[in-house]
DNA sequence: ACCTGAACACCGTTCAAGT
DNA sequence: ACCTGAACACCGTTCAAGT
């Protein structure tokens, strides 16, 4: 229980920090909106001028870990030398954020939402697979399925629901064109695949394909790793 | 809400399949100790006859799932030619199963106890490994984190906390005797891993290395799947 | 032995009231 | 505007009581 600081008016930042702060202590099971509130010095109330609901703090929580992963990544991304790298060093970033806060995993997939700032993760990362390392936007997708658990530290369907804009959600084009001007590898590699195919399951992604091809990849590096251990064998 | 049967005595067996179909059907959050009796035609308190509390009721769902997949692996265990094609139906079934039951994998990493039966398919993937393919125990121990998550649908650190026996645990050497009866693979796997180095963290495994050499296969198979689509960049 | 009702301590949330 | 206290419907669980 962290001694409360001062006298600050609280704010939504504070009351998502000062949650952070709780769920990294006692586990997310005691985010609780009376013992957030009594944390913060103050009765439980008061916190519903700040966030909605517990809802919208669980949203919240996720939201702030989403942007901490972006610092993290961006503070070790200038060591890259090529894709590869990139790639390994995002994923080692979001696993030393996970290790900080072991809860969001779980709290993750329990959510239906898509935290704010999760596309553009995902935009980033296809777009080190596409401008630096040269993939087809099939195969970068099939990458970013692949490496989600470990790029991000959980897994997570990308597009399950409104993904992107949310609340100043205009008409479908509306909302296309910004994706476009925001996620610009996003909305290609969306483009690219919504016209490859009619066989896919579960809006445009095939989740079964996405897996096989993963588990492909695995069981043959296994292989490959097998008959360097017993090169006789 | 399914409709009640007959009017049979209450068992922990029937307690449980009734609470993983109210999961099924309503989500876990739904899986309440008064909603559960009311599914059964009972009071709340009836429960506490059966199970000792919430938390029983959590890891028996969790016991219920993986002695689930276990069937599910067994019905299609023959089809098998060699290692790479077992442990290829081995997650595919156990996708299936978690297909059914997608409140699982969120349970699954919120309790801290490790469900009965685990460990027997960890032990049982070891023996494909090992015996079928001839793998040593260091490379097979990679393997099993490498293909943890999709072997068993879900995240799980094996050894977490008491693994194999858990009630009736005599002394350490009854209980290391016990897993070598039951577990041969396992506690073969462990012996070998516990002399290798000293430079172990978390007990015997060393999470980063096993994070990294997973990571590893992944972005070796997607170069060598990128080198295969352009053969000439 | 198995089941029950009332009760306790907790939870998220609403609402009318304070300043 | 921001915060509060009382209240409501829910939760897991204890306990004494029923059969």
């Amino acid at each position: 229980v962290p001694a409360r600081a001062g006298r600050r008016p609280l704010s939504r930042d504070r009351v998502l920090a000062a949650a952070v702060d709780l769920a990294d202590a006692e586990g997310l099971e005691a985010v609780t909106m009376r013992r957030l509130a009594a944390a913060l010095g103050v009765e439980a109330m008061s916190l519903y001028h700040h966030l909605p609901g517990k809802d919208a703090l669980l949203d919240g929580l996720l939201d702030t870990v989403v942007a901490e992963m972006g610092t993290a990544v961006a503070a070790r991304s200038g060591e890259a030398a090529d894709w590869r790298e990139a790639l390994r060093l995002r994923c080692l970033s979001a696993r030393e954020v996970m290790l900080r806060h072991p809860w969001v995993p779980g709290l993750m997939n329990a959510r239906t939402t898509v935290p704010a700032g999760l596309p553009r993760h995902y935009d980033a990362i296809l777009a080190t697979l596409v401008e630096d390392g040269g993939f087809s936007y099939h195969l970068a997708h099939r990458a970013l399925h692949a490496l989600g658990t470990m790029a991000l530290g959980f897994v997570q369907e990308p597009f399950a629901a409104g993904a992107g804009a949310a609340d100043d959600a205009g008409t479908d084009a509306e909302v296309a064109a910004a994706m476009a001007a925001d996620l610009p590898h996003l909305a290609a590699m969306v483009a690219a695949e919504s016209h490859a195919g009619d066989e896919q399951v579960l809006g445009w992604c095939d989740s079964q394909a996405e897996f096989e091809f993963t588990l492909g990849l695995l069981l043959d590096g296994l292989a490959a790793a097998h008959a360097a251990e017993t090169p006789a064998g």
